[in-house]
DNA sequence: GGAGGAGGTGTGAGCGTTAACTTGGCGATA
DNA sequence: TATCGCCAAGTTAACGCTCACACCTCCTCC
């Protein structure tokens, strides 16, 4: 009969509703839900029974309309598949929820600055209130300054960038105990399986590579080039194999490590015997490996997470503070390293 | 010095701001932002001008209030750490971009039917149009079929489940060839390095080797149970290494392979010589063990992707398809498997 | 040449929430 | 007893967009 309440009614219960069934205001209601002080513990009993009858749930985009803030944090990363980035994300999502922040992921097509644009633009139409960019590469570093100022930005990764607000693992660091540590156990040099030239991770490690063994007055031997994979790794073993004065072998990464191995052993050359190998990352798998991989522990997670918080500080804080977080990595060392053979 | 226009407004444009520059309704600025037909060419790029030049932004939270769209998909993910879940995470983000969609994400923290039923709620309330759950243990399908009332849902795993939509691999099948070929190589029985009693994919590959060993006729061997990690896979590897009757083992998943494979290793016994190892998944480092893992290679990007499909043919399509997507594994041979030792 | 239709545009209402005010009690203070 | 102030509500106005409709101008057709 009447314009209303033609029967089950089937959409979803709003806050009048509520209020009604509660013979409230809406905005009692809306009190209730926010906590606001001054609400007499019966009525907010109401309210609570009447939103538990109901059902209701507030609807989000009303608020962020008028709140304008949509409880949502963006994440960009470039290969969510690889073990580093995966647990990244995961470390910025736990951290994020716990902070009381959705979640919203976009992975990179290409490495270019255009496709960090992009990726950030995107998040930022999607009224995210801050963006973390897990995008190591030095293509991809240069635009974020200018996009920080469109919204909160954090970057994680590698790199000295100055402008913008960074959580980082020294790689550097890292590199050069891995080599320090194969130089004191007598080799006279180490040879390096790098990763793709345009990754700040890979750049960094390199560069603690070369200057260690600059400091020690050692020589300092071609760069093998590999791209992060088991597979490269493997090729630049097989390169490597070919050398004969090779003694120890440090691998930017444990994947290319584990195919270096494998092209080892199938050139019959012994690890940790005739060569030690050392990796970086410290995957799960690494201690499994043939054999145990020596590597530089880094704590993905732990790095996601204080990369989270950056931000959180960055958003609620009212300091725009532009901190660069370093981490440290950690050598753990297993059975891929020896002394050099007598020979 | 009205009460606006008090000089700078810092204020993000609106709608209204690009209409007033453009000399239009506001009403034109959203046609032309919505492709809506029946705007003079002319009209069009002035609004467009005045788009670029206020560098406007729609706000997304009032265009989701008004059309009751999101443009949101959620996905709950169990381990997204691991090589399966990240990928397939990877797959249907992408999906998910090319079809219009955004995606956020949420990690369960515990196994049971109640950490689904919080993730799914968390996401909706969120105001997602879907949700995907990455989620194959036993304990969160049951809840599903409830959940999928409140909002659609897909489920991406394994198993039978017929109140949910599903996509899943055939790992059944999938462990049917493993086994099956390990017995044509004349090996009279098969060991089983299981996953996770409670996963969905452990069951359906245990049962798929156990049903093909008693079609067979081969002898039924104690299942090693393990937990995905090359360390369970290591320590089955010594257990069964104390077998000496043991000349074939398949796994649950690559990870527990590599596991077993240094196992064995250390207990010196050959691989593929004395004993042939198969694994699953096909992780893109498989093919650099030590040997080379023979595995059944599993796409779980394709799944993703799929997984997304299904989810957004229910959301546009009117079809409520309680679908089931299968997808077939498929066997990669390397050197890890060869015939029994004549001894 | 007036009716009808289609292209092109403007007007007003409403989505569901929070923010800012307003209102009405009631006890404490002067 | 009049005044102040605090508590506990209610009322109204945004937030920025889309939808439904009204309107105007041509053009076509009989």
């Amino acid at each position: 009969m009447g314009t209303d309440s033609a029967g089950t009614e089937q959409r979803q219960p709003v806050m009048a509703d509520v209020a009604k069934l509660a013979g409230v205001s809406h905005q009692t209601v809306s009190r209730v839900l926010n906590g606001a002080p001054h609400v007499r513990p019966d009525t907010r009993d109401r309210v609570l029974a009447a939103i538990r009858e109901l059902d209701y749930r507030p609807n989000s985009a009303a608020r962020t309309l008028v709140t304008r803030r949509s409880q949502t944090l963006g994440v960009v990363s470039f290969d969510s598949t690889l073990y580093g980035p995966a647990s990244m994300l995961d470390g910025i999502e736990r951290a994020a929820r716990s902070a009381g922040y959705f979640v919203s992921v976009t992975s990179l097509r290409s490495l270019d600055g255009r496709s960090v644009q992009e990726a950030v633009d995107r998040l930022r139409d999607q009224g995210v209130e801050g963006v973390v960019v897990i995008a190591p590469q030095t293509s991809s570093v240069s635009p974020l300054a200018k996009l920080s100022s469109s919204v909160p930005l954090v970057a994680v990764g590698s790199g000295n960038q100055t402008h913008v607000p960074m959580v980082s693992v020294s790689n550097g660091y890292g590199a050069g105990e891995a080599t320090g540590y194969l130089l004191d156990l007598g080799h006279r040099t180490v040879h390096h399986v790098a990763g793709p030239a345009n990754w700040l991770e890979s750049r960094d490690r390199e560069e603690g590579w070369r200057l260690t063994l600059r400091a020690a007055g050692a020589p300092v031997p071609e760069v093998q080039r590999g791209d992060w994979s088991a597979r490269s790794g493997y090729q630049a073993g097989l390169r490597l194999a070919r050398l004969d004065d090779v003694t120890a072998v440090f691998c930017a990464n444990d994947h290319m490590a584990l195919g270096l191995l494998r092209a080892l052993h199938e050139a019959a050359r012994s690890v940790p015997h005739e060569i030690s190998v050392i990796g970086f990352d410290d995957i799960p798998e690494a201690a499994y490996f043939t054999p145990p991989l020596t590597t530089v522990r880094q704590d993905f997670g732990e790095l996601g997470r204080r990369a989270l918080e950056l931000l959180v500080g960055e958003l609620e804080g009212a300091a725009p503070s532009p901190a660069h977080v370093q981490i440290t990595p950690e050598m753990v060392v297993r059975r891929s390293v020896g002394p050099p053979a007598w020979r």
